[in-house]
DNA sequence: TGGAAGCTAGAAAAATTTTCCTACCTTCGG
DNA sequence: CCGAAGGTAGGAAAATTTTTCTAGCTTCCA
């Protein structure tokens, strides 16, 4: 039996990614605790973050429980899905589809710091096999 | 004497990242180079490459030589320069700043191909020292 | 030399993303 | 029961990004 691999339609837009990240990360929540972890980061307002909660599980980004007045929002897919497809459209964009060139980049930026490039000889090194 | 390493201000939209994209790769041009290539992948309006070039230099993203009546564009930043920056906001947007985390990903997953992952090895081991 | 072809620039429209006002409903404490 | 607090939905507006039309200038060559 095959495994499936669809691939997720929407693509979520910068806004709409923190709050599935907000929601990722507390787990199913309310509009009004997604309001306020958004406030911890910027300045927001709630019914700005309530309409795009709407709007998402409209589009199929999330999924909502209303069968409480309090609508209870989760994400439609798990983090690693969608990560993985932003991760790859990324690589497609701006290494050409070589997840290596990323590496290389990662890996000559004076940016990483020492401590991040031994961590990444380390995953490698144990994935070796 | 310390080095530079002042940020690009302007963030570019995917539109103008695929103009800076081909200017990258094929060197200062025209609007019409730049037109003809992006042509290759998709429909695009000579009027609408030429006013996005022509924002694009404004903002600063490219500078552009207006001596002859055909101006040439080029990326005002390295591409190497850009793509670190993009990289670090990604990594922080999507792996909370570790880029190890998104290495996990990548070896993880299976989109990634056999091929790919040994040349990760590859590059790592040869890095190693 | 006359006109077609190619170029830039300005203005505006269209499309998408983000923000917020406000009306109305439900819950809860006094 | 009443009013305050807190919830949703609808409708717009604002801001940003993308697209296109067209006027006017220059070049080129038939």
């Amino acid at each position: 039996m095959a495994k499936k691999k669809e691939t997720i339609s929407i693509e979520p837009t910068r806004s709409e990614l923190e709050i599935l990240q907000v929601l990722w990360d507390i787990g199913p929540a309310t509009v009004r605790a997604v309001n306020d972890e958004l406030l911890k980061q910027k300045e927001v307002n709630y019914a700005t973050t309530l309409k795009f909660m709407q709007l998402m599980a409209e589009k199929g980004l999330l999924q909502r429980d209303d069968s409480q007045m309090k609508h209870v929002y989760q994400p439609a897919e798990k983090e690693e899905k969608m990560k993985s497809q932003l991760l790859h459209k990324f690589v497609d964009t701006n290494y050409k589809g070589s997840p290596a060139k990323l590496l290389i980049q990662l890996l000559g930026d004076e940016k990483t710091s020492k401590e991040e490039l031994n961590e990444i000889r380390e995953l490698v090194k144990n994935i070796k096999r």
